[in-house]
DNA sequence: GTGGAATACTTGACTAAGCAGAGATTGTAT
DNA sequence: ATACAATCTCTGCTTAGTCAAGTATTCCAC
Protein backbone atom coordinates (compact mmCIF):
# COMPACT_ATOMS: atom_id res chain seq x y z
CA UNK A 1 0.00 0.00 0.00
CA UNK A 2 1.32 3.47 -1.14
CA UNK A 3 1.71 6.32 1.83
CA UNK A 4 -0.66 8.34 0.29
CA UNK A 5 -2.84 4.58 0.69
CA UNK A 6 -2.46 4.46 4.41
CA UNK A 7 -3.06 8.32 4.74
CA UNK A 8 -6.40 8.12 2.89
CA UNK A 9 -7.22 5.08 4.99
CA UNK A 10 -6.53 6.40 8.28
CA UNK A 11 -8.63 9.61 7.11
CA UNK A 12 -11.93 7.92 6.98
CA UNK A 13 -14.94 9.98 8.14
CA UNK A 14 -16.64 6.90 9.63
CA UNK A 15 -13.47 6.43 12.08
CA UNK A 16 -13.67 10.28 12.79
CA UNK A 17 -17.39 9.94 13.52
CA UNK A 18 -17.39 7.29 16.10
CA UNK A 19 -14.00 8.95 17.43
CA UNK A 20 -16.82 11.95 18.17
CA UNK A 21 -19.20 9.47 20.26
CA UNK A 22 -16.53 7.70 21.94
CA UNK A 23 -15.31 11.14 23.31
CA UNK A 24 -18.45 13.24 23.71
CA UNK A 25 -19.40 9.79 26.07
CA UNK A 26 -16.44 10.02 27.61
CA UNK A 27 -16.21 13.91 28.68
CA UNK A 28 -19.81 13.72 29.78
CA UNK A 29 -19.30 10.41 31.97
CA UNK A 30 -16.09 11.96 33.65
CA UNK A 31 -18.29 15.19 34.35
CA UNK A 32 -21.06 13.95 35.43
CA UNK A 33 -18.93 11.21 37.37
CA UNK A 34 -16.80 13.58 39.63
CA UNK A 35 -20.58 15.55 40.18
CA UNK A 36 -21.92 12.35 41.93
CA UNK A 37 -19.09 11.73 43.47
CA UNK A 38 -18.63 14.86 45.27
CA UNK A 39 -22.05 15.33 45.94
CA UNK A 40 -23.63 11.80 46.61
CA UNK A 41 -20.47 9.36 46.99
CA UNK A 42 -21.80 7.35 44.17
CA UNK A 43 -19.90 6.91 40.85
CA UNK A 44 -21.87 6.73 37.62
CA UNK A 45 -21.89 3.64 37.50
CA UNK A 46 -23.43 2.90 40.80
CA UNK A 47 -26.03 5.77 39.64
CA UNK A 48 -26.96 3.89 36.76
CA UNK A 49 -27.71 0.60 38.18
CA UNK A 50 -29.87 2.17 40.40
CA UNK A 51 -31.82 4.01 38.31
CA UNK A 52 -32.38 0.83 35.82
CA UNK A 53 -33.62 -0.82 38.94
CA UNK A 54 -35.61 1.73 39.75
CA UNK A 55 -37.61 1.81 36.61
CA UNK A 56 -37.91 -1.99 36.47
CA UNK A 57 -41.48 -3.27 37.59
CA UNK A 58 -40.93 -4.44 40.74
CA UNK A 59 -37.92 -2.36 41.24
CA UNK A 60 -36.24 -5.90 40.77
CA UNK A 61 -34.30 -7.83 38.09
CA UNK A 62 -31.88 -10.58 38.30
CA UNK A 63 -28.27 -10.77 38.25
CA UNK A 64 -28.60 -11.38 34.19
CA UNK A 65 -30.32 -9.13 33.54
CA UNK A 66 -28.66 -6.46 35.22
CA UNK A 67 -25.34 -7.19 32.94
CA UNK A 68 -26.80 -7.63 29.83
CA UNK A 69 -28.63 -4.22 30.50
CA UNK A 70 -25.51 -2.48 31.85
CA UNK A 71 -23.45 -4.15 29.11
CA UNK A 72 -21.36 -6.37 31.90
CA UNK A 73 -20.10 -9.39 32.08
CA UNK A 74 -21.60 -11.68 34.67
CA UNK A 75 -18.57 -11.33 37.12
CA UNK A 76 -18.55 -7.59 36.69
CA UNK A 77 -21.93 -7.67 37.78
CA UNK A 78 -21.39 -9.68 40.64
CA UNK A 79 -18.73 -7.18 41.94
CA UNK A 80 -21.17 -4.70 41.23
CA UNK A 81 -23.90 -5.71 42.97
CA UNK A 82 -21.60 -6.81 45.65
CA UNK A 83 -20.41 -3.42 46.26
CA UNK A 84 -24.52 -1.75 45.87
CA UNK A 85 -25.42 -4.35 48.35
CA UNK A 86 -22.34 -3.34 50.66
CA UNK A 87 -23.36 0.47 50.32
CA UNK A 88 -27.03 -1.11 51.28
CA UNK A 89 -28.69 0.34 48.21
CA UNK A 90 -29.89 -3.26 46.97
CA UNK A 91 -30.57 -6.98 48.64
CA UNK A 92 -29.91 -9.80 46.90
CA UNK A 93 -33.17 -11.92 47.00
CA UNK A 94 -33.45 -15.76 45.67
CA UNK A 95 -35.96 -16.42 42.96
CA UNK A 96 -38.21 -18.67 44.17
CA UNK A 97 -38.96 -20.66 40.44
CA UNK A 98 -35.46 -20.63 39.87
CA UNK A 99 -33.00 -21.44 42.08
CA UNK A 100 -30.10 -20.36 39.93
CA UNK A 101 -30.95 -16.88 39.97
CA UNK A 102 -30.72 -14.10 42.25
CA UNK A 103 -33.15 -10.79 42.14
CA UNK A 104 -31.38 -7.53 42.55
CA UNK A 105 -33.90 -5.39 44.71
CA UNK A 106 -33.75 -1.56 45.29
CA UNK A 107 -34.08 -1.13 48.88
CA UNK A 108 -35.65 1.63 50.08
CA UNK A 109 -32.39 3.24 51.67
CA UNK A 110 -31.52 2.98 47.31
CA UNK A 111 -34.10 4.78 46.01
CA UNK A 112 -33.99 7.98 48.47
CA UNK A 113 -30.32 8.09 47.76
CA UNK A 114 -31.18 7.64 43.89
CA UNK A 115 -33.86 10.64 44.80
CA UNK A 116 -31.39 12.85 46.06
CA UNK A 117 -28.46 11.88 43.14
CA UNK A 118 -31.49 12.41 40.31
CA UNK A 119 -31.34 15.84 41.68
CA UNK A 120 -28.00 17.33 40.90
CA UNK A 121 -27.95 14.75 37.81
CA UNK A 122 -30.65 16.16 36.18
CA UNK A 123 -29.03 19.67 36.70
CA UNK A 124 -25.48 18.39 35.23
CA UNK A 125 -28.14 16.94 32.43
CA UNK A 126 -29.58 19.86 31.93
CA UNK A 127 -26.12 21.72 31.71
CA UNK A 128 -23.44 19.68 29.45
CA UNK A 129 -26.30 17.43 27.32
CA UNK A 130 -30.03 18.24 27.16
CA UNK A 131 -28.94 21.55 26.55
CA UNK A 132 -26.93 21.21 24.08
CA UNK A 133 -29.09 19.45 21.75
CA UNK A 134 -32.15 21.92 19.73
CA UNK A 135 -35.04 20.12 20.21
CA UNK A 136 -35.44 19.34 16.40
CA UNK A 137 -32.71 17.53 16.52
CA UNK A 138 -33.69 15.32 19.40
CA UNK A 139 -35.62 12.60 17.26
CA UNK A 140 -32.89 12.13 15.59
CA UNK A 141 -30.60 12.09 17.40
CA UNK A 142 -32.15 9.80 19.95
CA UNK A 143 -33.61 7.36 16.86
CA UNK A 144 -29.78 7.05 15.58
CA UNK A 145 -28.40 5.79 19.19
CA UNK A 146 -30.96 3.44 19.60
CA UNK A 147 -30.87 2.04 16.35
CA UNK A 148 -26.84 1.25 17.25
CA UNK A 149 -27.68 0.38 20.62
CA UNK A 150 -30.00 -2.27 19.08
CA UNK A 151 -27.87 -3.30 16.49
CA UNK A 152 -24.83 -4.22 18.81
CA UNK A 153 -26.97 -5.97 20.68
CA UNK A 154 -28.89 -8.52 18.17
CA UNK A 155 -25.99 -10.11 17.30
CA UNK A 156 -25.36 -11.10 20.62
CA UNK B 1 -41.56 13.83 48.17
CA UNK B 2 -44.63 12.12 47.04
CA UNK B 3 -44.27 8.76 45.16
CA UNK B 4 -45.22 9.76 42.22
CA UNK B 5 -42.58 12.72 42.36
CA UNK B 6 -40.31 9.89 42.47
CA UNK B 7 -41.64 7.89 39.86
CA UNK B 8 -41.35 11.36 37.61
CA UNK B 9 -37.86 12.34 38.80
CA UNK B 10 -37.15 8.57 37.38
CA UNK B 11 -38.83 8.76 34.13
CA UNK B 12 -36.85 11.61 32.79
CA UNK B 13 -36.62 11.78 29.08
CA UNK B 14 -32.85 12.77 30.04
CA UNK B 15 -31.70 10.29 31.72
CA UNK B 16 -33.58 7.94 29.20
CA UNK B 17 -31.10 9.77 26.06
CA UNK B 18 -28.19 10.14 28.23
CA UNK B 19 -29.02 6.40 28.79
CA UNK B 20 -29.00 5.18 25.09
CA UNK B 21 -25.72 7.01 24.43
CA UNK B 22 -23.79 5.36 26.84
CA UNK B 23 -24.94 1.77 26.21
CA UNK B 24 -24.89 2.52 22.18
CA UNK B 25 -21.30 3.21 23.33
CA UNK B 26 -20.58 0.66 25.44
CA UNK B 27 -22.07 -2.27 23.09
CA UNK B 28 -19.86 -0.97 20.13
CA UNK B 29 -17.03 -0.36 22.49
CA UNK B 30 -17.17 -3.75 23.27
CA UNK B 31 -18.17 -5.60 19.95
CA UNK B 32 -14.79 -3.61 18.21
CA UNK B 33 -12.46 -4.31 21.31
CA UNK B 34 -13.12 -8.11 20.74
CA UNK B 35 -12.92 -7.71 16.75
CA UNK B 36 -9.43 -6.45 17.43
CA UNK B 37 -8.27 -8.30 20.19
CA UNK B 38 -8.92 -11.55 18.32
CA UNK B 39 -7.85 -10.48 14.48
CA UNK B 40 -5.49 -8.16 15.62
CA UNK B 41 -4.16 -8.47 19.13
CA UNK B 42 -4.80 -5.20 20.28
CA UNK B 43 -7.59 -3.23 22.39
CA UNK B 44 -9.80 -0.66 20.88
CA UNK B 45 -7.76 1.94 23.57
CA UNK B 46 -4.40 0.89 21.58
CA UNK B 47 -6.12 1.37 18.64
CA UNK B 48 -7.44 4.69 19.10
CA UNK B 49 -4.17 5.99 20.13
CA UNK B 50 -2.35 4.96 17.45
CA UNK B 51 -4.85 6.62 15.07
CA UNK B 52 -4.55 9.77 16.71
CA UNK B 53 -0.81 9.53 16.57
CA UNK B 54 -1.31 8.94 12.85
CA UNK B 55 -3.66 11.58 11.71
CA UNK B 56 -1.34 14.00 14.08
CA UNK B 57 1.16 16.22 12.03
CA UNK B 58 4.76 14.46 12.50
CA UNK B 59 2.91 11.55 13.85
CA UNK B 60 3.94 12.51 16.95
CA UNK B 61 2.51 14.71 20.02
CA UNK B 62 2.72 15.17 24.03
CA UNK B 63 1.96 13.13 26.98
CA UNK B 64 -0.60 15.56 28.02
CA UNK B 65 -1.95 16.39 24.75
CA UNK B 66 -2.76 12.12 24.45
CA UNK B 67 -4.25 12.02 27.63
CA UNK B 68 -6.34 15.35 26.77
CA UNK B 69 -7.41 13.78 23.54
CA UNK B 70 -8.01 10.26 24.87
CA UNK B 71 -9.78 12.04 28.45
CA UNK B 72 -7.17 9.85 30.58
CA UNK B 73 -5.28 11.39 33.51
CA UNK B 74 -1.89 11.94 32.99
CA UNK B 75 -1.21 8.37 35.07
CA UNK B 76 -3.18 6.64 32.79
CA UNK B 77 -1.50 8.04 29.73
CA UNK B 78 2.07 7.29 31.21
CA UNK B 79 0.52 3.69 31.41
CA UNK B 80 -1.19 3.32 28.24
CA UNK B 81 2.11 5.03 26.36
CA UNK B 82 4.10 2.28 28.67
CA UNK B 83 2.21 -0.62 26.97
CA UNK B 84 2.24 0.94 23.58
CA UNK B 85 6.17 1.32 23.69
CA UNK B 86 6.12 -2.09 25.02
CA UNK B 87 4.62 -3.28 21.88
CA UNK B 88 6.87 -1.33 19.84
CA UNK B 89 3.78 0.94 18.36
CA UNK B 90 5.44 4.20 19.74
CA UNK B 91 9.09 5.53 21.31
CA UNK B 92 9.03 8.56 23.78
CA UNK B 93 11.15 11.41 22.51
CA UNK B 94 12.47 14.27 24.47
CA UNK B 95 11.27 17.55 23.84
CA UNK B 96 14.14 19.59 22.13
CA UNK B 97 12.99 22.61 23.64
CA UNK B 98 10.87 21.78 27.16
CA UNK B 99 12.45 19.00 29.00
CA UNK B 100 9.68 18.18 30.85
CA UNK B 101 8.07 17.12 28.02
CA UNK B 102 8.15 13.68 25.97
CA UNK B 103 6.81 13.12 22.24
CA UNK B 104 5.46 10.17 21.80
CA UNK B 105 5.98 9.06 18.25
CA UNK B 106 4.35 6.81 16.47
CA UNK B 107 6.66 3.65 15.05
CA UNK B 108 7.17 1.93 11.70
CA UNK B 109 5.97 -1.35 13.32
CA UNK B 110 3.24 1.02 15.20
CA UNK B 111 2.06 2.60 11.54
CA UNK B 112 1.52 -1.26 10.17
CA UNK B 113 -0.15 -2.50 13.00
CA UNK B 114 -2.33 0.29 12.45
CA UNK B 115 -3.13 0.29 8.69
CA UNK B 116 -3.73 -3.85 9.30
CA UNK B 117 -6.10 -3.07 12.10
CA UNK B 118 -7.66 -0.79 9.86
CA UNK B 119 -8.72 -2.82 7.22
CA UNK B 120 -10.41 -5.01 9.82
CA UNK B 121 -12.03 -1.83 12.22
CA UNK B 122 -13.38 -0.35 8.98
CA UNK B 123 -15.01 -3.74 8.39
CA UNK B 124 -16.87 -3.69 11.68
CA UNK B 125 -17.82 -0.17 11.61
CA UNK B 126 -19.34 -0.20 8.19
CA UNK B 127 -21.60 -3.20 9.66
CA UNK B 128 -22.21 -2.10 13.10
CA UNK B 129 -21.95 1.63 12.82
CA UNK B 130 -22.07 3.70 9.54
CA UNK B 131 -24.84 1.36 7.89
CA UNK B 132 -26.91 2.20 10.90
CA UNK B 133 -26.87 5.81 10.18
CA UNK B 134 -29.00 7.42 6.95
CA UNK B 135 -26.89 9.73 5.11
CA UNK B 136 -29.21 12.46 5.88
CA UNK B 137 -29.15 11.55 9.57
CA UNK B 138 -25.42 12.23 9.48
CA UNK B 139 -24.79 15.88 10.11
CA UNK B 140 -27.24 16.21 12.84
CA UNK B 141 -25.73 12.90 14.25
CA UNK B 142 -22.17 14.47 14.08
CA UNK B 143 -22.95 18.16 14.84
CA UNK B 144 -24.42 17.19 18.08
CA UNK B 145 -22.22 14.87 19.08
CA UNK B 146 -18.94 17.39 18.78
CA UNK B 147 -21.62 19.73 20.37
CA UNK B 148 -21.38 17.64 23.47
CA UNK B 149 -17.88 16.79 22.87
CA UNK B 150 -16.77 20.70 22.78
CA UNK B 151 -19.31 21.96 26.18
CA UNK B 152 -17.47 19.30 28.29
CA UNK B 153 -13.80 20.38 26.86
CA UNK B 154 -14.41 23.58 27.59
CA UNK B 155 -15.77 23.51 31.43
CA UNK B 156 -12.15 22.12 32.08
C1' DG C 1 18.20 36.76 38.64
C1' DT C 2 15.45 34.89 42.29
C1' DG C 3 11.44 32.81 44.45
C1' DG C 4 7.01 31.05 43.95
C1' DA C 5 3.39 29.31 40.95
C1' DA C 6 2.34 26.50 37.14
C1' DT C 7 3.17 22.64 34.02
C1' DA C 8 4.73 17.83 32.59
C1' DC C 9 5.44 13.42 33.67
C1' DT C 10 5.90 9.30 36.84
C1' DT C 11 4.85 6.30 40.74
C1' DG C 12 2.48 3.63 44.60
C1' DA C 13 -1.71 2.21 46.27
C1' DC C 14 -6.19 1.33 45.08
C1' DT C 15 -10.77 0.35 42.45
C1' DA C 16 -13.26 -1.51 38.60
C1' DA C 17 -14.03 -4.82 35.37
C1' DG C 18 -12.71 -8.62 32.03
C1' DC C 19 -11.61 -13.52 31.17
C1' DA C 20 -11.79 -18.19 31.90
C1' DG C 21 -13.13 -21.77 34.58
C1' DA C 22 -16.02 -23.95 38.25
C1' DG C 23 -20.35 -25.23 40.77
C1' DA C 24 -25.15 -25.46 40.96
C1' DT C 25 -29.46 -25.83 38.74
C1' DT C 26 -32.63 -26.38 34.94
C1' DG C 27 -34.10 -27.86 30.24
C1' DT C 28 -34.23 -31.38 26.67
C1' DA C 29 -33.83 -35.50 23.95
C1' DT C 30 -34.05 -40.14 24.10
C1' DA D 1 -35.23 -41.83 34.26
C1' DT D 2 -30.90 -40.40 32.54
C1' DA D 3 -27.54 -38.05 30.49
C1' DC D 4 -26.01 -34.09 28.04
C1' DA D 5 -26.38 -29.28 27.06
C1' DA D 6 -27.50 -24.78 28.43
C1' DT D 7 -28.05 -21.19 31.93
C1' DC D 8 -26.95 -18.51 36.18
C1' DT D 9 -23.83 -16.88 39.36
C1' DC D 10 -19.36 -16.61 41.60
C1' DT D 11 -14.17 -16.74 42.08
C1' DG D 12 -9.00 -16.24 41.12
C1' DC D 13 -6.16 -13.91 38.38
C1' DT D 14 -4.97 -10.18 35.49
C1' DT D 15 -5.37 -5.69 33.10
C1' DA D 16 -6.66 -0.81 32.86
C1' DG D 17 -7.30 3.23 34.83
C1' DT D 18 -7.90 6.72 38.92
C1' DC D 19 -6.09 9.60 42.67
C1' DA D 20 -2.79 11.86 45.22
C1' DA D 21 1.75 12.79 45.97
C1' DG D 22 6.47 13.45 44.26
C1' DT D 23 10.22 15.21 41.08
C1' DA D 24 11.85 17.98 37.41
C1' DT D 25 11.46 21.85 34.63
C1' DT D 26 9.73 26.23 33.01
C1' DC D 27 7.21 30.60 33.47
C1' DC D 28 6.41 34.94 35.62
C1' DA D 29 6.48 38.88 38.74
C1' DC D 30 9.35 41.62 41.01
Amino acid sequence: MTDSGVEQLFADDRITTFGLLVEAHRRLQRTFDKSLRDHHDMTGVTYEALIRLARTEGRQMSMSELADQMVLTSGGATRLVDRLAEAGFVERLHCPTDRRVLWVHLSEHGESALAAATETHLNDLQEHFASEIDPDELPVFTEVLDRLRRGCTAQR
